[in-house]
DNA sequence: TAGCCTGTCTAAACCGGTTCAGTGTGGACC
DNA sequence: GGTCCACACTGAACCGGTTTAGACAGGCTA
């Protein structure tokens, strides 16, 4: 007997290669080489070849590609935060949005891992590698002396890092200089009058927390104030708080405070209100990152504008550039700039 | 400075099923079916694979098994936000760290894509199955008649919701009711002795802004108070702050307000203090989310708590329940109750 | 006319797993 | 002692691409 066996009807039979192939009446490598632009397929085969693929809407299997080729088109982010500090700050969603608008058109996409701590990090990109699941990453958060980067070296991974390492790093840099952005906030207020001024700093194992405190202590001596009070918090709003409180609650209060985020200065602002402190005929505040809600608190915050976004872009093309070509130039986007609104004024006479 | 990769210098032969099949004596299927707890391996020749495969540090190579079982091991959960709102909204991050404390043990990744536009992402769930990057997907955000509902059940990929679809549906829904929390801030307000308590309301295209929408309006009606002004918002912060700015401009203002999200509540609270209305004593306010800051911005916001970090383990588990057999039962998490502080008080006499 | 490229194309190996048909062995049963 | 079966295991096909060695035709040179 024979046994004609009827397929189920709803799925019309997967287009592969070899279907392609045997249409075109060409071999499956033929196929391959005209669809990856490679030489030594003729001009009119070429086309024809091409012309059968769009006809059968075939499109070549990722997961086939990705075993030959060992490569699998996609680019890891590791974030180690804790869950609120990370919900509370704009920088990664706006970031992301960034990358996601390089990757998108060249058909790449983004693995993100959220991890709790610093040892899961690390374990997390061995496993991205050992499993292949990504060609390169984004170096985030870049700490001092970062183990991050002697390790992706060792494991051969391609990867960007967001500012300037410390260290020797075999990667190329994409940096927004977030110094002049300190400097100028420092400067403003100096201009304004202001001689006691306090930091809320970040964690100062990130090398942007302590760099924007090394820019702070440098800008005040530069004005010629006296050395300004630094309070380290892990950029936590509730550490942007207890730090404030701490600082307005001496015998002799500044009468400005520079916050290494926004979402701490907002909770500063919050503690001024409540310790009965008027921001700014008081007390002038001034943050970092220019989040969207800045413009919208009462007084508007004076900050710092990054562009997170096209930090994302920026380090999403060097990233491609750099699995491309073997090598990638460092680059630095237009430094942060500092945006006056309403929360600093000159000091109460 | 031009960085280019260099290669980790030692390459110590790779090991594949091949080499632990060889060096166990045994054939590469054994070796699978070992791995794999599959029946017809003989308990001491699985144990001597294994012990084989450890010593060597095996590693099964995803990418091939990826393409003979056509699986990715990988989720997905694509984002359709214009970046600034997503920016603000500390929802993802967190349950995005809440999937992953699930994902990350079962080796699984997660593929992240934030699109502009819901036209963009069904492109990018369609291009998600076509390249199989992914075997499930999250899906939030919810609208009325959803398409991506039955573009999913039609591309036959798993999936769970974030809430319950109006439609049909025939995914699991993972539901975290936001009702009760709206209706107990309306609730509490009216037990303050507020009568003209206005909403400002999300996007009505999304299900949740609508849902928080209609309780409120029920909400007040079974307070026995006149129907409350409403204000539709695109959830912004810049749209939180215009529509305070409507309300308490009127003739006869709200002596409450009811936020669908805590950012625009927290913009609503500086637009107070802007026009000079104190809050809580000429007007409460509640939020909706209870992010971080709202415990520290004054007077600390009242707001309803969601736990979506909860929310995100959940449904990660839901979803690889899901896969794993096929089916997977719908779950109802606690609903998101009111937390009350400072930012309501009773209207002023 | 032979010899040698050059350009086009094919066949087959390869990536590293999973899966399945089938082989061989030993014990239970009759 | 022969039959049957369960169990353990092998070999090869398979997933769907990429890559390489080599076949073949035609034009050019010597």
């Amino acid at each position: 007997m024979n046994t004609a066996v009827s397929k189920p009807a709803t799925h019309p039979a997967k287009v592969t290669i070899e279907v392609v192939a045997k249409r075109a009446g060409v071999s499956k490598g033929l196929v391959s080489f005209a669809l990856n632009n490679r030489p030594g397929v003729a001009p009119e085969t070429r086309v024809r070849i091409l012309q059968v693929a769009k006809e059968l809407g075939w499109k070549p299997s990722l997961r086939a590609r990705s075993l030959s080729t060992q490569r699998s088109y996609a680019l890891g982010l590791v974030i180690a935060r804790n869950p609120d500090v990370l919900a509370s700050d704009p920088f990664f969603p706006s970031f992301i949005a960034g990358v996601e608008s390089i990757l998108a058109p060249e058909g790449r996409a983004l693995v993100l891992s959220v991890v709790p701590d610093a040892e899961t990090e690390l374990k997390t990109y061995r496993s991205l590698v050992a499993d292949g699941r990504v060609d390169g990453v984004f170096l985030s958060d870049l700490r001092h002396g970062d183990p991050r980067i002697p390790l992706l070296a060792e494991l051969g991974l391609p990867a960007v890092t967001l500012g300037r390492p410390d260290g020797a790093s075999p990667f190329p840099a994409v940096t927004v200089d977030d110094t002049p952005g300190v400097i100028a906030s420092v400067a403003h207020l100096a201009t304004l009058g202001h001689r006691r001024i306090a930091h809320v700093a970040g964690s100062s194992t990130l090398l942007h927390g302590s760099r924007r405190r090394a820019a702070f202590a440098a800008a005040v001596r530069e004005a010629g104030l006296p050395e300004g009070q630094t309070i380290e918090t892990d950029f936590s709003v509730a550490a942007g708080s207890d730090a404030t409180r701490r600082l307005l609650t001496q015998e002799t209060p500044p009468t400005a405070i520079v916050y290494a985020n926004d979402p701490m200065a907002i909770a500063g602002l919050g503690m001024a209100h409540e310790l009965g402190v008027r921001v700014p005929d008081e007390l002038s505040i001034t943050g970092y990152d220019d989040i969207d809600i800045c413009r919208y608190v009462y007084p508007p915050l004076t900050t710092v504008s990054a562009a997170p976004m096209v930090w994302g872009r920026a380090a999403a093309s060097t990233l491609l550039a750099l699995m491309e070509n073997g090598s990638a130039d460092d680059v630095d986007l237009p430094a942060a700039r500092l945006v006056i609104r309403g929360s600093t004024a000159p000091p109460r006479g």
